[in-house]
DNA sequence: TTGTACGCGTTATCAA
DNA sequence: TTGATAACGCGTACAA
């Protein structure tokens, strides 16, 4: 009776003390001095170490669940220089195409133990700058990244590929830089976007697209040309705009493709968010859609088969790129030694037929 | 010309040194040594301490830029036990209202110097805890939620709230928790949305609403009803459906509500969702909205403007709302000590007349 | 104004 | 199979 009326005593007062101590912050320590055992050993059980004894790990896991012990990450993170932890990086979270990359990223992720932590740049530079230094300060165990439009030196992203910390682009890659690349196969999106529309008749195509800084704005403006090559049409200077492809922007571009001698009879948009606008702008002034002009758009966003006439684009498989990259990134990270030579992978694009370039 | 040679000797040995032995990370206490100096005078320069008299910070920080050096954050957080790392956490990135919310929040982070870090719950009770327990383990100085769908209990939550670690809750909030709230006035926007049923002519207003263990569709609930009593309207049971809003359950929904003895003249959907679904599955079965049965949903969701008919609804301010509950968060972690008791703020919702409720 | 010394919680190395 | 101890990089009393 005694001896247990001391031992509760004893408990409660080591309980105390901890308390005191820790600010309610159970450690490996504590859990060690409970059980007088050493704090290795703990540790150890922790993390599944198969050289400890099933009783004593039993005992372990039964006790830091009753003392309620959560790790400290931190602490082990700043360890073993591992973080568990991938940066993404991109644009804008709030595009289809962008949100889906992210859902595919965390699928795979998560399943393999990696927390995922998300930024947007807004296609600003200086932030872009800055998030990717936070996140190498954070120590994540790996990046994947769109750049932004404006992005036009690489310095910030070299920090990462110079310390061998693995790296993947997707969508908007880097060329410069010796890493994994998930892309769409966007010359061929830019050419069956423009054949189809000259199948349908039109002659006189123009194209609203990004900056040619960005290689994949680049190769669409090739596939478009190569289109045209092929059929046989003349290319006009002053059919070709180049911005950031903005809601405003769209309008900008229709209001000055309006204004040329020779009017176009279709429009390849570079984006699906181009697109809307010029279909906007060209209802509002009484211009038919397809009938006068034709229009394709790039990426399926959900609205543009919303819209009406909906938006005939090109579908981009952004889940699958997303589960791609975190793939790629992950096997890089757990097998860091061998330094297989970095590899892109084109995906495919394919053209999705609707009311605004004549769909019956 | 001896003593220059040597010098240079010197320091490319050190480098070496350096290189061989933190595989290319400088450490404040490279810098140190390198400088002859104490590495907590080091730690004190590149932390702004004005204790450092401005040569040696001037020295100390263009050292610390010829060498490389970046902070080891990881290592600074284990020892401050903070990360200036804030932690959002909601249902799905990828919904207008949502990422809206999120850039508000980034903006005002990172103006004060934290980091944001995101995830995602996809409504997935399980995902949720996991995500929450991450990033508690990672110790990040405050959380932004918005819970799921099919969150009943909050242990999870109370983690943070028992441990005084700065939570805020916006839109799906839990009420049984004590934190500050960022909220929409929800039973408004049902009253208003409601009542412009009514005064369109409608006396047979359904409802597609969210569970309601969740108190915003609660809310969205009691404004429908009470804009009904007001009016004298009986309220039919029938009419009443509530499921997980996805573009599914709308379709469903309207399904069912077509079978009733008594079809429904005006729907008030409790988001933009379930408008859009009911609108595209009326469309198909030749129901012309809103001459038949109009229609208004919730959030304003870009393409509630752009479907045809276009959707009324009722818009949240939320990159407004993201503004405020990072602002409410940072400052409870800049003042930890002095728990100001938490409040709720209720941000105002407002109607947007459109086609799908007879704009003329 | 600067230096000394210690500790944060965990994992890794070595010894028992 | 377990224990003792050092180390990770930084910030901070305290001393000088």
């Amino acid at each position: 009776m005694q001896s247990i009326a001391n031992i509760n005593i004893f408990i409660s007062f080591t309980e105390i003390l901890t308390q005191m101590k820790k600010q309610g912050e159970t450690t490996i320590h504590d859990i060690a001095r409970k059980l007088n055992i050493a704090a290795s050993t703990v540790s150890r059980a922790l993390n599944n170490n198969p050289i400890i004894s099933e009783p004593t790990r039993k005992l372990i896991e039964k006790t830091a669940k009753e003392m309620g012990y959560r790790p400290n990450t931190l602490a082990a993170s700043f360890r073993t220089k591992r973080t568990n932890m991938i940066g993404v990086v991109l644009p804008l979270i709030n595009r289809h195409f962008f949100s889906s990359v992210i859902s595919g990223i965390e699928e795979v992720a998560y399943s393999s133990g990696f927390a995922v932590t998300i930024s947007q740049t807004n296609d600003n530079f200086e932030k872009e700058e800055k998030i990717i230094q936070t996140l190498f300060s954070n120590r994540v165990d790996g990046l994947i990244v769109s750049i932004g439009m404006q992005t036009q030196t690489f310095n910030h992203l070299k920090l990462f590929s110079d310390k061998k910390i693995p790296l993947v682009f997707f969508d908007r890659v880097v060329e410069e830089i010796d890493a994994d690349k998930i892309v769409v196969d966007d010359y061929r999106g830019g050419f069956i976007a423009t054949e189809h529309l000259i199948e349908h008749g039109a002659t006189k195509i123009a194209h609203i697209g990004g900056p040619l800084n960005v290689k994949i704005y680049k190769d669409r403006l090739s596939g478009y040309k190569d289109a045209m090559n092929k059929a046989g049409l003349p290319i006009d200077e002053n059919m070709l705009i180049h911005n950031s492809l903005t809601r405003e922007d769209g309008t900008n571009a229709i209001k000055k493709l309006l204004l040329n001698e020779e009017k176009p009879d279709a429009i390849f948009c570079a984006n699906d968010t181009t697109a809307l606008s010029v279909i906007i702008y060209l209802r509002e002034h009484g211009i038919k859609v397809p009938d006068n002009i034709s229009i394709v758009g790039f990426s399926n966003e959900p609205f543009s088969e919303l819209v009406t006439p909906s938006i005939s684009t090109i579908r981009q498989p952004g889940f699958e790129m997303g589960k791609k990259a975190a793939e790629l990134l992950i096997n890089h990270i757990k097998q860091k030694e061998q330094h297989t030579s970095s590899q892109t992978i084109v995906m495919p694009t394919e053209l999705i037929v609707r009311e605004s370039s004549g769909r019956d």
